[in-house]
DNA sequence: GTGAAAGCGCTAACAA
DNA sequence: TTGTTAGCGCTTTCAC
């Protein structure tokens, strides 16, 4: 019932075209030195046999797998409470598609995953990864940098033994955040609180750094931790308030938990932005655009970042293979080795009416 | 400097442990019958090497590649607005990886696309695909069935054509909807308005029948068509109150849908759930709890949902090597074949305030 | 129970 | 320009 038909090979297309496989494989590839006749008569071949080659017969010989690894370090729930990672993913997959890649996708679920997760990398399976994994004490770059696999990292990596050379794509967290606080203090506001992310990701102590930036010297009082949720940003919105009622202003570490900020600050009877001026960051339109009133917010693009991290990995891989192929000194010189370091992509301010 | 170190072959193993590559073989892969002090032998050579399979030549054999193509078809930019999508494909990506299944993501955003899914996955690069795809008109199930993959649907397939014998897996929309609908006629009311989903999309053409099944010969301008969005639950419910201006309760297709009603009917006075009693439908937390007033809702497990439509998968998958083994006739008339139709998934009623 | 050997389908030297 | 040939690393009969 299910049989399934063996599939044409190159071999049966030879036949079918009498010419040798070899031909073939160079009309299949795109390799030039095949004179028009004989292309088109092989092409009609592939064509009425229906040939697609095999991958894993390709990849064996040519140890290129025309394939990406995505793997989405997932400790918390967050990242599945908005659609950042969902966002992501799609800059990403466009990038890697436009390049005939394959993404293939490792979420992991804590410790037991991450062994799972280099075995796999360093198995060969894919020609590099591309790594999001923002927190301090997270093993698993490590291990995929032992695994010897071309990577970009996705966010600053926060991890700090010999690991500096890491290639990664992040936004301007901390210019965002100067933004924001600045775009405040423009407003005559001069108690301006800030909502914290969970400081063990870069993200979020790279936005408290800019804020300290502006702010100078600043009340330690005005800033409480948090950790990027609605629930979060109205706890730390209430105690923000408790410890300062004097507060006229507040920038939130996400858009999510200035959402949490507003409900409070409604319930407290704080006009926003009369009272109190409220800015977020991200930009993310389900949420800011639906607050009561309507969010300021620092706006990165999510998905642009996905490209660029695809589009950056892709080069280097690209690069590797030349240089495999270029064994000519002369060359040598020019192509020296992935330059590490990061590539920053600007935020913009979104002024909406809650400052 | 990036010097790929030559992975150690079966060849090296064997050597290492003074045993024929065959042997080595076996004991990777699980096979009985080799006498413990060789196994012994076998693994420790593994282990001193860092040996792992070369997965292509592995394929290259046993026309299995341990891998499973996830394709989301995504016309639209809303499944990017909720976590529906993140939520199953977590789902899937446990069960997967717990039996060693790869997940290699297909996003398609249009049409220009289905020709390279459709090709992707009758190249042969995937044991099987798990494809969402809920649209009355979409093309791209019928390609996939074309293509010859043992292929399970994440929701009831809307199309027509001679392709009913698909495996699917949905939530029990109807029967949700009538749950949310009975809920609210057992409060008494007796104006439920209905805003529905985007109604070439199964889920919420079904929820509209469940809606229907139970209020009977309805009133035609209680159901507003709306899309499964704030915004547009803000537009359906603005034109439900000018409709009928009695309108004591409403059903709203999905949470986000509720959303907007909420906001609406707040902003007309009416009071959540004296005069208007509201129910939603998903149950997605960031939403359902942090509305005003908290949203009752019908749940369904979306996660669960991603699991099970991976361990249909498998199974068919295994059945399918399996029947290839046995050629067996006495055993062939238990084997039939995958049994096609649905999985529907119960849904659960959760009580909060609006309703 | 273990090993030898024959491919799986393809690419890439090398010859012609 | 085209064809011939030798593997890529692994599984799997088939002998022993």
């Amino acid at each position: 019932m299910t049989e399934t038909v063996p599939r044409p090979t190159l071999e049966a297309v030879a036949a079918r075209a009498g010419v040798s496989r070899a031909t073939v494989s160079r009309v299949v590839n795109g390799a030039d030195g095949v004179r028009e006749p004989l292309v088109e008569r092989v092409r009609r071949a592939v064509e009425e046999l229906g040939y697609v080659p095999n991958q894993a017969a390709r990849s064996l010989v040519t140890r290129r797998h025309g394939a990406v690894a995505v793997v989405i370090a997932e400790p918390e729930t967050r990242v599945f409470a908005d659609p950042f990672f969902a966002l992501q993913l799609r800059g990403i997959s466009k990038e890697l598609t436009s390049h005939d890649n394959q993404l293939v996708l490792l979420l992991t679920e804590g410790r037991d995953d991450h062994a799972r997760v280099a075995r796999y990398l360093a198995g060969g399976h894919v020609d590099g990864a591309l790594v999001f994994s923002l927190h301090l004490d997270d093993p698993l770059p490590g291990l995929i940098q032992g695994a010897g696999v071309p990577t970009v990292f996705g966010g600053r990596p926060g991890w700090s033994d010999g690991t500096r050379d890491a290639v990664y794509v992040d936004s301007d967290n901390r210019g965002g955040a100067r933004d924001a606080v600045r775009l405040l203090a423009g407003l005559g506001r001069t108690r301006i609180g800030h909502l914290t992310g969970p400081l063990d990701q870069t993200s979020a102590a790279d936005r408290l750094d800019g804020y300290r930036e502006v702010m100078g010297d600043v009340d330690p009082r005005l800033v409480v931790e948090s950790d990027f949720t609605p629930g979060g940003g109205e706890r730390a919105m209430r105690e923000l308030l408790d410890r300062c009622p004097d507060v006229d202003a507040v920038f939130a570490a996400n858009d999510l938990t200035a959402a949490g900020a507003l409900r409070v600050l409604r319930e407290r009877g704080r006009r926003v932005p009369e009272d109190v001026a409220v800015v977020g960051f991200d930009d993310m339109l389900p949420v800011a655009e639906q607050t009561d009133p309507p969010l300021t917010t620092v706006r990165q693009d999510i998905e642009e970042m996905g490209r660029i991290m695809a589009r950056l990995l892709l080069r280097r891989l690209d690069r590797h293979t030349t240089d495999a192929a270029i064994t000519d000194p002369a060359t040598d010189a020019v192509t020296t080795d992935d330059e590490p370091g990061g590539v920053i992509l600007p935020t913009t301010l979104v002024r909406r009416t809650s400052a």
